[in-house]
DNA sequence: AATATATTGTGAATATATTCACAGTGTTAT
DNA sequence: ATAACACTGTGAATATATTCACAATATATT
């Protein structure tokens, strides 16, 4: 089967579910109850684990360590895969704190910013270099994924040299279309878009009823 | 026709792309520039345009300014929609800073957190406010939209206690899946899964060839 | 005035995603 | 043993989204 993004998605978000419960000491687990957890049906839930080759009982369900296990196996890197961070303001502090650690394959491995006053400091483990050190130090460190949280005047100047530095996947946080090469991954996580709507459709409910 | 969320997240997309190119000095636009500014077909464009009952012009193409107010009535609220901030943290802090005073119909207009050092304070003309005046506050001043940016283990409790004052659509950057009435519109801003996302498309690019 | 051109608007075709429906399976209760 | 049960895995049906393809339109050109 081919995998979607969507299928991606709900993967990750079953994964972090399934951790949770076997932290709370569950061991296994049906397709009903996920889907109940993750807000989704019960046949997408067993379409997506089959679509990368796990399969459960009829009777026990899903092994949650199994799983959890197989999703990793499918999603993760085998090696500790490196990320860049671009930009230290409050954004970019509060990704170092709450990213940094919480994944075992996945390490925000360097840090630029180019205020002088924030250049070498360090901050959980990792550096930070002025933005001109970034064609130095990502090849170099051997870092594919980068995450954008400047303002938006210098995204696209940053992404431009991210991408000739060999990146290719970006998270943006700046609220602006970024332009590059179509062989990029670029997820956008514009904080203007998504207030806008989730007031679009809290508008909806509260005049009309229902909605998604 | 039908308009989807994908549909809505397209428009709010074009009229970014549209207020800027308009304050460049641009008064006309046809479906295939904006489609690859947007990313998207010329078609997807048209069928969105068409969907909110505007349309243009074989010859000029949409004029800018028209486009822009037709989108805006539809998406829009016909009044101010006021939204409430909880958690004033690192990442509040960013999205006052870059959300306050960027749209003309959204407002964040009550901040609320629990820690006594922040109470009472004031940013960006918004009093913050205890956690304990949710209740009070929000039904108060009729708002209708929340952002969580506290730590997820905070988050479920602060939904709960929003959507019994009367909040129908939630924005929540917590990395937790909130679990609330399903007429409640949620969306998920988890970091972490958006940078596990990344990696993995990233990863297949890097190894594989192009991708989505 | 006729022709060529570029674009919109849209029905129809296609592609993608989701849901339905049920056979196959091991377990438990009788 | 056998029947009843609750679940998975999945082909088929349905629903949704996107793309194709082209008539209709207004202008510019000759
Ligand atoms: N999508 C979201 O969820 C979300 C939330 C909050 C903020 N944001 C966006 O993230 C961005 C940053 O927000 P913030 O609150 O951290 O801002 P900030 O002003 O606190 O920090 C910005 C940082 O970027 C650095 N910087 C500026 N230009 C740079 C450049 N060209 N190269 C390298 N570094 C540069 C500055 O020195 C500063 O350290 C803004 O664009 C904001 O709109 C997005
Ligand atoms: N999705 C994203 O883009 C993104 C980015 C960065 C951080 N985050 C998440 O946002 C959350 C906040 O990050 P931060 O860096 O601002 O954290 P922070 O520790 O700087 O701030 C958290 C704030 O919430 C307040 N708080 C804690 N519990 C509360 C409660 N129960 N009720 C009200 N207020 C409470 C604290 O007093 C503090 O002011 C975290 O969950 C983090 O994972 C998400």
């Amino acid at each position: 089967m081919k995998t979607s993004e969507k299928n991606i998605e709900r993967l990750l978000l079953y994964r972090r579910i399934l951790i949770s419960l076997k932290n709370g000491g569950k061991t296994n687990i049906y397709s009903k109850q996920l889907a109940s957890l993750a807000d989704c049906t019960p046949e997408q839930v067993r379409r997506d684990i089959m679509s990368i080759g796990y399969s459960g009982s009829p009777v026990h369900g899903y092994d949650l360590k199994k799983l959890i296990n197989s999703i990793s196996e499918f999603l993760d890197a085998n090696n500790l895969q490196k990320v860049a961070l671009v930009g230290l303001g409050h954004l970019g502090r509060s990704i170092i704190d709450y990213f940094q650690g919480r994944r075992p394959k996945l390490m925000i491995a360097a840090v630029f910013d180019r205020d002088p006053d924030k250049i070498d400091r360090v901050m959980h483990g990792c550096r930070c270099y002025s933005t001109e050190k970034i064609l130095e130090v990502i090849p170099k460190e051997n870092i594919n994924v980068a995450i954008i949280a400047v303002p938006a005047s210098g995204a696209q100047g940053v992404a431009d040299l991210l991408v000739q530095a060999g990146i290719k996947g970006i998270l943006n946080y700046a609220p602006v279309k970024l332009t590059l090469p179509p062989d990029i991954y670029v997820e956008n996580r514009d904080m203007i878009l998504a207030v806008e709507k989730v007031a679009y459709f809290a508008r909806k409910i509260t005049t009309e009823g229902s909605c998604t």
